[in-house]
RNA sequence: GCGGACGUGGCGAAACCGGUAGACGCAGGAGACUUAAAAUCUCCCUCCCUAGGAGUGCGGGUUCGAGUCCCGCCGUCCGCACCA
């Protein structure tokens, strides 16, 4: 027999077998218990780096485990396949993106299969193919057909550097999430989906989702933002003439409340300018101690002013220059511009407040307009004092109720409301409550919950995404694109010499006749973003039709995904379009999931230590030996252990890896250490110890067998179901380092175990425990030792619960909680003797010196603490 | 500013419901085997003034007993950000 195990060979072997054989095809038909593992499929950027190892490591371990545990597990992979990086590698290299896209995809899958996943790849999907996003175009009709789809003219986010538009969930302190580049304020004409229908949906359902980490529930539904509250209306003591460009309705680009459409100026009945402002608020109860009135700085009421008041004109300009950023906000000063104008409050007719443009307020949340309460928020007492405006007390702090607050630290917590007539002494629910009441009793109000969440735009101008199924038509509008026509597929000759999108300028795939009246048309260019082909792959995973996305039946049977895995950056964006995507075609009757993903998993990031020249140069690994470069042989600088990047030159990639040491010493290495929560700090010397662990494993089942040995050894009998049941529960939460540390325990146990026909069933036992972990040891052993099958296939290893229990316990012996002594005892050996046995014990009689001690606690199997 | 998580040896970390702190691994040290090296095996490895004492970021508290619970600080990381 070959004394090492040779990793290069028998992984090739093994991964041969499990793909001809299909072992890991999961069976739509099985009657098994059914589980869906999945992790967040890849980006195809090239190569696979460690952090998809760690990632479909951890999901590998948990599906293989199932799959012994006697489930029928559908475990699939595939290729988030569209995206701007295919484009850039176009413009950069002259190569077609598909083409781009289709090579890495090659070359990822086949870094996968080295690593020896238990994948369903009859079930492979890349999203850039038209046997997918034509399913999708079909279900962007379907919503389009319920409303769920409109297009407006809108001020969005433009991306100079990607020359495309980006949702609010990717602008990042006023920067393109990708590009890094400042994003612009422009009007594009847009696609939405109507994500805020489901706003108050994807709050509540955060509720029901056990399995998921709370801290990703809470970023959600910060995000989502939901503030109930009063909106209403005050009355302008004479209304404003509307001047030029302001004239009609209500603004289209200013953002509204959702689900109404609530106008924010509203015109007299003559028709002609404004004699109102709506505002907002979430504390309605404090009324009486509003002391203005504050619009944003592009407000109707504001442009109105401005074209007739060149210092109101002057104040907007000013507003507009200020900084977006963290830092700016911070420091800018709350500055505001008295219009003149006064408003006249709804509770008391006689009391008229001051109308200000305010820097502070902001367009694009509730109504663009607030009343100002400087006793009770701390943004409006700052403002107060700066203009010297009235600072009223209405809630009382403690006991203190005088009318003037002093001080320059809001009062936000609760009390009595006082100095407000008919609410004084209520508290502040109660006065909310009265006053939304007698608002919406007297007409000048309403109750509404206001949300953070804006209409989702799917629009992006970019070539490599899914067409928008959608045809323009002077004389019709927008037509849907009949179904029997789909996929629209993207033409492949395009060039990428000059920038935008390349199908805006397309002149056959372009132009085509309305499915309509047949007329000259065009189709739509924009494609959609490629967040919408991450929304639902999990459900074409379960359920691949050629006719149609997915069939019902067939999707529910798995769904939904019991165990999700990913990074922590996908915690709001894919997953709350995702859940909203779920619920969306619920909506339409096409699925009834109420959420995709009953469990989801954060994992932590691949971390390295990071090295610098003396001179300042960043280097990498492979430049560094003993603290010195390789190449100049001065001494080197350790920096911090930071995330994998290529600007800081301290990625690992895995393939060379895998090549020195083998899929499973890779695989070892990923799951032990740290909590896969937490950073996992990549090291040479980690995953030369986890080579070491695999040959050790290898070592023990070469040395086993060799003659049949005799003989019980009861401990080791024991400790093999104790390690069975403590890996169990351990990968069931995905604690793959205690896993780790448990099944080192057993191995050296097992080594310094003597022959006996227990230490061989334990030898079997323990490469079934590990097998999930690193399956082609476990398998290249498990043929060894003379096994039929695959391990793969094998069952997990069945616990007796009487091996669980032990029949002799180690007792602590304390006095005043230290620990003094310990004392074995047959396991739930009578009170008084544990404690006889403690006091006569030699150690404890002489601490005591003779002394009676105080009292005796006895916690029965555990300990004694004896009080002196 | 708001919200959240976390702080345990040289390092990554364990510690069920408040009950023997540091399992397991990495690094390090000593020894065995070997002509030698590698590999492997055995032992040591929190700190100190070592019959003992101190110790889980710091200061208090509750308790027979606190890494774990409570109060107050300090620090690190993450998310959101003028959200009315």
């Amino acid at each position: 027999m070959a004394s090492r195990f040779n990793a290069l060979k028998a992984d090739a072997a093994w991964q041969k077998v499990w793909d001809e054989r299909k072992t890991f095809a999961a069976d739509d038909s099985s009657t098994k218990p059914r589980s869906y593992v999945l992790e967040m499929f890849p980006y195809p950027s090239g190569r696979i780096h460690m952090g998809h190892v760690r990632n479909y490591t951890m999901g590998d371990v948990l599906a293989r485990f199932r799959r012994m545990k006697g489930m029928e597990v559908l475990h699939p992979m595939g290729w988030d396949a569209f995206g701007m990086p295919a484009e850039n590698a176009a413009m950069e290299k002259g190569v077609h993106p598909g083409t781009w896209t289709r090579a890495n995809i090659a070359t990822m899958k086949a870094q996968l299969k080295r690593l020896g996943f238990a994948l369903d790849w009859t079930r492979e999907l890349a999203t850039c193919e038209p046997d997918y996003y034509g399913h999708e175009q079909a279900l962007f009709l379907d919503l389009f057909a319920a409303g769920l789809v409109y297009r407006k003219e809108s001020a969005v986010n433009w991306d100079p550097v990607d020359m495309t538009v980006l949702a609010n969930e990717q602008v990042i302190d006023g920067r393109g999430w990708r590009s890094g580049a400042l994003v612009e304020r422009r009007k594009l004409s847009q696609w939405f989906l109507k994500i805020t229908d489901f706003a108050d949906e994807l709050v509540d359902g955060l509720g029901a989702l056990e399995h998921w980490p709370d801290k990703v529930k809470l970023m959600q539904e910060n995000w989502i933002g939901r503030s109930q509250g009063l909106q209403f209306k005050f009355a302008l003591t004479a209304p404003l003439p509307l001047a030029g460009g302001v004239g009609g309705g209500p603004d289209t680009t200013a953002a509204t409340a959702i689900g109404e459409a609530s106008p924010t100026l509203t015109p007299p009945a003559g028709g002609r300018g404004i004699d109102s402002v709506d505002v907002f608020t979430t504390r309605p109860d404090t009324m009486f101690g509003s002391s203005f009135v504050a619009v944003a700085a592009d407000h109707p009421i504001a442009r109105a002013i401005a074209e007739t008041n060149p210092d109101a004109a002057a104040f907007i300009e000013l507003c507009k220059r200020g900084g977006t950023t963290a830092a700016e906000l911070d420091t800018q000063e709350k500055l505001g511009f008295d219009t003149g104008i006064r408003a006249t409050h709804p509770l008391d007719t006689t009391w008229q407040l001051p109308v200000y443009i305010a820097n502070f307020v902001l367009m694009d949340y509730g109504t663009g307009a607030v009343f100002g309460v400087p006793a009770h928020d701390q943004r409006d007492l700052d403002f107060a004092r700066k203009y010297d405006l009235p600072v009223k007390r209405v809630v009382s702090e403690g006991d203190d109720e005088a009318p003037v607050f002093v001080g320059d630290t809001a009062w936000t917590g609760a009390g009595a409301l006082v100095n407000s007539h008919f609410l004084d002494g209520m508290d502040i629910e109660d006065a909310k409550r009265t006053v939304i009441e007698r608002a919406e009793g007297e007409g000048w109000g309403k109750g509404t919950t206001v949300f953070r969440l804006r209409d989702w735009g799917v629009s992006r101008q970019r070539y490599w995404g899914t067409p928008i199924p959608i045809i323009h038509c002077d004389a019709c509008g927008a037509v849907p694109v009949p179904k029997d026509q789909l996929p629209i597929v993207l033409p492949e000759d395009v060039s990428f010499d000059i920038p935008g999108n390349p199908l805006d300028r397309h002149p056959t795939w372009k132009n085509v006749p309305c499915p309509s009246c047949g007329g000259a048309a065009r189709r739509e260019t924009d494609t959609l973003d490629t967040f919408v082909d991450s929304s639902w792959y999990f459900i074409r995973f379960a359920s691949q039709p050629d006719a149609k996305p997915f069939d019902r039946t067939g999707a529910e049977k798995w769904l939904p995904v019991n165990q999700y895995i990913g990074g922590v950056e996908h915690a709001i964006l894919h997953l709350l379009y995702a859940r909203f995507w779920t619920r969306a075609l619920k909506h339409i009757g096409m699925l009834d999931i109420a959420e995709p993903f009953a469990g989801l998993f954060t994992q932590g990031m691949v971390t390295h230590e990071t090295y610098k020249s003396a001179d300042g140069r960043w280097l990498g690994p492979d430049d560094v030996r003993d603290g010195i470069e390789i190449a100049t042989g001065d001494a080197i600088t350790v920096g911090r252990i930071e995330k994998m990047s290529k600007s800081k030159k301290n990625v690992v990639d895995p393939e060379p890896i895998v090549d020195q040491y083998g899929a499973d010493a890779v695989r070892w290495f990923v799951l032990s250490d740290s909590p896969p929560e937490r950073d996992l700090p990549w090291s040479e010397s980690g995953i030369e110890g986890a080579w070491r662990f695999v040959q050790r494993l290898w070592r023990l089942i070469e040395s086993d067998g060799a003659a049949k040995a005799e003989g019980d050894d009861i401990a080791l009998r024991k400790l093999c179901h104790r390690t069975t049941v403590g890996i169990e529960s351990d990968i069931n939460a995905l604690q793959f380092n205690k896993a780790v540390a448990r099944l080192y325990s057993l191995c050296s146990a097992i080594e310094k175990a003597a022959p006996s026909a227990d230490r061989e069933e334990a030898v079997r036992t323990l490469l079934l425990l590990v097998s999930p972990m690193v399956p082609h040891v476990a398998e290249e052993a498990w043929a060894t030792a003379g096994n039929d099958g695959l391990i793969a296939d094998a069952a997990w290893p069945i616990v007796d619960p009487a091996m669980l229990v032990d029949d002799e316990v180690t007792i602590a012996v304390q006095v005043n909680g230290k620990l003094r002594d310990t004392l074995v005892f047959p396991k739930g050996a009578p009170k008084d003797a544990v404690e006889a046995a403690a006091l006569a014990s030699e150690k404890i009689v002489r601490l005591l010196e003779g002394k009676a001690p105080r009292k005796v606690i006895v916690v029965p199997d555990r300990l004694v603490n004896i009080v002196a």
